[in-house]
DNA sequence: TAAATAGTTCAATATATTTTGAACTATAAA
DNA sequence: TTTATAGTTCAAAATATATTGAACTATTTA
């Protein structure tokens, strides 16, 4: 039987995610997403955690790229929310799957 | 009662294992290791994957310096192997932790 | 002793990542 | 319909990482 397909937005590696997940600032947002466990707009993390727009929209989007997040667009704002995932498949099985 | 001092070797933190884990050089140094599963000299390894002598002491630091392998100079080489505890508690276990 | 081997250190270069502000798009509110 | 808000894009600058070769230390072998 074929392997199902991982619906991948455009391709997930490993250095992917461990680059998204070697920098503070990306560790604060991951760590406010988790606290609050549900969808958040971007603007709101940002505010949070004391960055720019700019710079927001910027680890946001590594973020996403990576597979940490999971975003949707409503109107003028952008939800963002963990997914756990790409942190089970990368991350806690990393070791494993060596 | 005190916490159990952790041993630290300068220590570790969570960045510094997610950064010497996003480059591709090293994550190849860590599934050689993985698979041999036995003390190896850095010179072996570095043959393995075809890396220079310099580039391979780049890495063997930075991959020690984030606790994920530990060395024992014998003589003239190094061995090294992988430090398993620094997986557990920073990679496997992230997602907990954060 | 001389030559070879394993690894480190250094400074230079190359490359990649992050931050910034200005200009932009799209939606919402006054 | 102007003004405000949320977010993106861009190019420039700042900063951090990685690669290189030459010179080095220490150990082993001839």
């Amino acid at each position: 039987m074929k392997e199902k397909e991982e619906s991948r937005s455009s391709e997930v590696t490993q250095i992917m995610v461990f680059k998204a997940l070697s920098d503070p600032v990306r560790l604060q947002i991951i760590q406010y997403l988790k606290r609050t466990n549900h969808e958040v707009a971007c603007g709101e993390v940002g505010s949070a955690i004391n960055i720019s727009k700019t710079s927001g929209s910027y680890h946001f989007k590594l973020l996403q790229s990576a597979g940490l997040i999971t975003a949707r667009k409503e109107a003028r704002e952008k939800y963002v929310t963990l997914n756990r995932q790409t942190f089970d498949k990368f991350v806690s099985n990393f070791y494993e799957n060596l």
